[in-house]
DNA sequence: AACACTCGCGCC
DNA sequence: AAAGGGCGCGAGTGTT
């Protein structure tokens, strides 16, 4: 059952089951509480519109249908990437109207005095967008697999929404008490912290003047009238550096970087009642991995994992997907030697025989492979992978070379690449036109791997989150590693559920198929301890 | 002053 | 000869 959903900004909204009648209601919250243990699939325009507003009510809802992600994951398909995805844009496209773009949000325009102000769509428009958008995936070669694009698509909203509303545990006093032995107290406004601006004061001592280690141009210049030539002032090139400056420079690097990604005013801004509270974007990435609009939640450095701590009689359970995504191309590419492989838990130690006895070889290769890499010892291994596992080479081989040529790729379930820019194009004929070509069929090669790994790891989520007891709670998602905030008593049924999940999630995209996708699940009261 | 871009580096 | 995919975010730098 299909219940289209508007909320307004007083706590009300409309109802409308697609077979039934859009009915008024003053407490939205409280409508969809009564209506939730039917079960009905919640259609909304965007999730981050009405969701966030039932969480602080109190209710969570089992399933829905993003009509915006689902609007753009079927433009793309369609071959009409880019144009407006939003609901209103969806709902003009019908009715012939002008199409607004997206961004001009109806309640973003409200103080624009020429515009006139946009009636948000009601509960009617929304069914009638939920119809057409049924029906093209319908028409689709594999409605299928999109279908289940589109709930996973969705129920990730849901998820980032409820992560986004329960934080993951962060506690402020050993985080504070970190970034005091790193970096020293904290500082006055503008100012250094001390640990950091005696490296600062050390780099000019070795200089024998003033350098900001900011500055790329005054590192740079610094090192060349000391005799050194530097093309950039990465790490790596320093690290080769013999200068008495490189060591208290690569020591300020690596704080200021937490300084100012995870300092004291980070955690002012993210950090509230012990809890970490991430903005996920859904979808925010082409590939289909989220991104997040805020707080850096996919970068937290490994040296703050032990500010993240459960709760007393709690406990944290994490759990990553083990080698995903040669696993992923394993079962899409239906490889029957890299499958037999892909079914151990080790799957580089299971090919290492393959590639002269060496793990590591058996590694390089199948990252070549994946992300179209020639350094080093790659074109030979590459040559033997194209010998023994074929299927699997030719796979990846044929969408790098859809890239060149500017066509579309796809995933498993079927997100669809973005076109070539017109960048691109002009550039792919002029005499720098082989590099560029080469550039987007690394680009395609990845993507076919790296979107339906995110497929995977999305429906694991949307199968963990239905499985979890409560007050069980997913509080991270990191691409492909998981964490749940549960207490302790619980900790064993999580633990079980996480590995139902990656085995459901396998069943879902992949069917029957020999290669196996390891989640260990371990559990820990501190994240640092989980490696 | 405000914005856009590059560089560098953290994560997968 | 060499050629590695995807992000976010900050400071510095350049442009308007």
């Amino acid at each position: 059952m299909y219940v289209a959903l508007t909320s307004d900004s007083s706590g009300g909204g409309t109802l409308r089951p697609v077979e039934g009648q859009a009915r008024r209601v003053d407490d939205l919250a409280a409508a969809v509480r009564e209506l939730e243990p039917r079960r009905p699939r919640w259609v909304w325009a965007d999730a981050r519109q009405v969701y966030p507003a039932l969480l602080a009510a109190g209710v969570r809802v089992a399933r829905c249908h993003d009509l915006t992600l689902t609007e753009a994951l079927l433009l793309a398909h369609e071959g009409r990437y880019g144009e407006p995805r939003s609901a209103e844009a969806a709902h003009a496209r019908l009715h012939g109207l002008p199409v607004p773009e997206d961004g001009d949000e109806p309640t973003a325009r409200q103080d624009t005095l020429f515009e006139p102000e946009r009636a948000e769509l009601g509960a009617d428009a929304l069914a009638e967008i939920l119809a057409d958008q049924l029906a093209r995936i319908e028409a689709l070669p594999d409605p299928g697999r999109f279908r289940l694009l589109v709930a996973a698509e969705s129920a990730g909203t849901l998820i980032a929404a409820e992560m986004g509303h329960d934080g993951m545990p962060w506690r402020r006093d050993v985080h504070e008490e970190l970034l005091a032995e790193l970096l020293g107290p904290r500082p006055v406004h503008g100012m250094r912290p001390a640990k950091l601006q005696a490296l600062a004061d050390q780099v000019s001592a070795a200089f024998g003047h003033p350098v900001n280690p900011d500055s790329v141009q005054q590192l740079v210049k610094a090192f060349k009238s000391a005799g050194v030539a530097l093309k950039t002032t990465r790490s790596s090139e320093l690290k080769q550096v013999d200068h008495p400056a490189v060591a208290p420079l690569l020591a300020y690097k690596e704080l200021a970087r937490l300084y100012s990604f995870h300092g004291w005013v980070w955690a002012d801004q993210w950090v509230r009642e012990g809890r970490f509270r991430a903005e996920y974007v859904v979808g925010g990435v082409v590939s289909g991995r989220w991104a997040t609009s805020g707080g850096g939640a996919l970068q937290i450095p490994k040296v703050m994992r032990k500010v993240v701590v459960a709760d007393e009689g709690w406990a944290l359970i994490v759990a990553d997907a083990a080698q995903l995504e040669p696993r992923v191309l394993a079962a899409m590419a239906g490889d029957r030697g890299l499958a037999t492989a892909a079914g151990e838990i080790d799957l580089y130690s299971a090919l290492a025989k393959a590639f002269g006895g060496e793990r590591d070889n058996a590694k390089i290769a199948m990252l070549s492979a994946m992300y179209g890499g020639t350094s080093g010892d790659a074109p030979k291994l590459l040559a033997v992978m194209r010998e023994r596992f074929p299927r699997a080479y030719r796979f990846v081989e044929d969408a790098a070379k859809a890239g060149e040529e500017g066509k579309l790729v796809r995933s498993w379930l079927g997100r669809t690449s973005p076109p070539p820019s017109q960048r691109w194009k002009d550039l792919v004929s002029g005499p720098d036109g082989a590099r560029a070509a080469r550039d987007r069929g690394r680009f395609t090669r990845n993507f076919v791997v790296q979107a339906t790994a995110a497929e995977w790891a999305l429906a694991l989520m949307a199968v963990l989150r239905g499985l979890l007891p409560e007050p069980a709670r997913l509080v991270f998602f990191q691409h492909d590693e998981v964490m749940v905030h549960c207490p302790l008593d619980q900790a064993e049924q999580v633990t079980a559920a996480v590995a139902t999940a990656a085995t459901e999630a396998t069943r879902l995209l992949f069917g029957a198929t020999p290669v196996r996708f390891p989640m260990e699940a371990v559990t820990v009261s501190c994240y640092a301890d989980a490696k």
